[in-house]
DNA sequence: GCAATAACTCAATAACTATTGAGGTGTTGA
DNA sequence: TCAACACCTCAATAGTTATTGAGTTATTGC
């Protein structure tokens, strides 16, 4: 992952209403979720939806597709990991214990009965 | 951690003078480094340094300690590991499949020999 | 105490970002 | 083909954020 994408996705994350949008289609999964049922859950107007998803698709993080009348917003699983491995690049310089908290945490993040721990 | 602390966390390192620092600083290790010692690597005049150095210890994601003359920053690991948890909280609904390549990605940056394979 | 060094603070300006409301596009089913 | 629905686009305004340069504080060694 190149920098200039780091920077576009942490700005893409840096707004309550985006954010909210990209943590509910993570925890949606590759099913997604429908624009309308995105905006009712966050609870935002349509232009106001309409600008942050295409912000957010803008930046890589999340994509859309047509289901008749419908569209689909998915997140960018893949995305997420190459942010991550930007962010953390040689974090410990050969010490692993140093951010192996960090780890734990994104393994804890993928076992739903223990997501609160970190 | 707070929605709050994460919009907080996202802001600070939306911004490319703020991200060089904290990939910096979290490749320095404990250690940390001298705020003259970033800007030389960073190219940022004293003024911009120290502004963007308080926006990050505000965000809560660096810590200074005067030693001498010189004031040392480092990473604040646990922040980050935070951060992603709450992203990436129940990200997958009991499918780990789903996310594996991010906890991948994210054990990969801790190993030297591999941080760009993500 | 004084000069040099390391770093911070402040105020003004420039640049960017979010929200709103009005209006437009594409899709469906009677 | 028409009305209803789902969603997007645009332009104006309000709000937020970054940069600069001048000035200030803290520490060290002579």
């Amino acid at each position: 992952m190149k920098e200039e994408s780091a920077l576009a996705a942490f700005a893409a994350l840096s707004q309550e209403t985006r954010l909210r949008i990209v943590r509910l289609l993570i925890q949606a999964g590759p099913k997604g979720m429908a624009a309308g049922d995105i905006g009712a859950a966050i609870g935002a107007t349509t232009s106001r939806l309409s600008f942050h998803l295409a912000h957010l698709e803008h930046a890589g993080l999340i994509q859309s597709r047509r289901e008749g009348r419908f569209i689909i917003y998915t997140a960018l699983y893949p995305a997420f990991s190459s942010l991550i491995a930007f962010l953390m690049q040689d974090c410990c310089q050969g010490h692993p214990e140093i951010c192996a908290p960090a780890v734990t945490a994104m393994a804890c993040a993928c076992d739903p009965t223990s997501a609160d721990k970190a």
